[in-house]
DNA sequence: CGACTTTGACCCGCGC
DNA sequence: GCGCGGGTCAAAGTCG
């Protein structure tokens, strides 16, 4: 009993930290309980206190066993979730490496087309009947931006770059990316705002995703009195990366970390699964321009669809997860993906039931997502303490981006290849 | 003392 | 051209 008490203790320790003292005086107070029911009651009595100490001996066993067999099923399950990964994986490579040799066979008709045509991949589908939206659903502006980067594109293939003037420090950054990519295409790609937002529930000033960040400015920024932060990487000296901080202005719980760029150094291991994520969203956003769905503003992260650029590609990964993370900015499709993750964390007791470590991105949250199962009075006796315990390990942040760097590292080695916005993210998980 | 945060100033792009 | 807003810089302050 007093294991799993203080097994309870130490996962919801922050909790505890978070809501206060009652917790704890309630934990306490139920050890004390305890405590005189089964030792100091007792205590003249020394036969009866040995078979009662045998007796919580062979109840500590049982429950221990049952905490193995639990874990054992745990791990089941997520085997089961890793091979669905490799297979969905797996899948959609093929799918890409079709859409690849389409869209390359449409890029020669396309370079073949009078200045001033617009060139069949962006046009229609290519070759995809299930794939993506054509360029037509897009705004003006967007398509603007297209024939702008397009032309880039091409100016640089002809060795004529004398365009940069016009960008401003940022996109000079990400020509200095550019630069770091050994792919010319993939390069090219890099000029366009890679960026990933990223929606969770967090308390603190920011997420905790593994990295270390130097903050270097604040601004108000209009329409929301929250202030907007800056902040760089600085794990290695010249990190291009970049990300913003607001919180959202109509659940000021909910807090928008927008990244931008590409790590030019190893990550830490929470940082890698956040990143590959990251990096992955980005990639597949870049690559998916033209396939916003607007419908609903919605894009599915699971379906592979049409990709005008993927000749500048070299190694993606498509989450094969359907979850909530998964949309195109619909306000402004120019600011790059929306990872929400407001839903898959806010209960974990679900969706660790449905999901054997809830949402997969949530892994690097530094929510704490078990405080609406565990923490309130009362509310856990009716759950067995076996559940609990197993409930509380799988909600625990560390836990979770345990597994989620081991997925991502499994990924990786098993296709040989790092992925990221055109730089390896080296895989640092044990 | 170095790393980090704060904050006003500055730069640049964009819309009018 | 001008004003506005977003993003960045850099000096000063803070902290461990």
């Amino acid at each position: 009993m007093d294991i799993n008490l203080s097994l309870k203790i130490d996962t919801e320790e922050e909790e505890v930290e978070e809501n206060g003292e009652e917790e704890k005086m309630d934990l306490q107070e139920t050890n004390d309980n305890e405590a005189t029911a089964t030792g100091e009651e007792v205590a003249d009595d020394s036969s009866v206190e040995l078979s009662l100490q045998d007796n919580s001996n062979t109840e500590e066993l049982s429950a221990l066993q049952m905490q193995m067999n639990r874990m054992k099923e745990e791990n089941k399950v997520l085997r089961r979730v890793v091979e669905q990964t490799m297979k969905d994986y797996y899948d959609l490579q093929m799918k890409f490496a079709v859409i690849q040799q389409n869209t390359h066979n449409n890029d020669k008709k396309a370079l073949q087309e009078p200045k001033g045509s617009v060139p069949e991949f962006l046009d229609a589908n290519p070759g995809g009947k299930d794939l993506g939206l054509s360029l037509r659903l897009q705004t003006d502006h967007h398509q603007e931006r297209e024939e702008g980067y397009k032309e880039e594109i091409n100016k640089k293939e002809n060795g004529n770059d004398a365009s940069l003037p016009n960008h401003n420090k940022l996109q000079r950054t990400d020509h200095h990316l550019a630069g770091i990519s050994s792919h010319a295409a993939a390069a090219s790609l890099h000029n366009r705002k890679a960026r990933v937002s990223v929606r969770a529930r967090c308390q603190t000033a920011t997420m905790n995703d593994g990295c270390q960040w130097r903050k270097y400015g604040q601004k108000i920024a209009k329409g929301n009195p929250c202030p907007r932060a800056y902040y760089r990487c600085t794990v290695a000296s010249g990190c291009p990366v970049r990300k913003q901080v607001q919180r959202c202005l109509e659940d000021m719980s909910i807090l928008i970390t927008t990244y931008e760029g590409t790590h030019n150094h190893p990550l830490p291991v929470g940082a890698t699964a956040m990143a590959s994520t990251a990096s992955a969203a980005a990639s597949f956003m870049l690559m998916n321009s033209s396939n916003y769905s607007l419908a609903n503003g919605v894009h599915n992260f699971t379906q592979s669809s049409s990709l005008p650029y993927s000749r500048a590609t070299s190694h993606h990964i498509f989450y094969p997860y359907s979850s909530p993370f998964r949309s195109i900015n619909p306000n402004d499709p120019s600011k790059g993906i929306v990872l929400d993750l407001t839903h898959g964390t806010s209960s974990s007791s679900s969706a660790s039931a449905s999901h054997p470590f809830g949402h997969p991105l949530s892994s690097w949250m530094q929510n704490k997502p078990s405080s609406h199962q565990t923490n309130r009075r009362g509310e856990k006796k009716d759950k067995s303490v076996a559940e609990n315990v197993t409930t509380s390990i799988a909600s625990d942040p560390k836990f979770r981006v345990a597994v989620a760097a081991a997925i991502t590292s499994l990924i990786n080695k098993e296709k040989g290849t790092p992925l990221s916005m055109g730089l390896p993210i080296r895989n640092s998980s044990p």
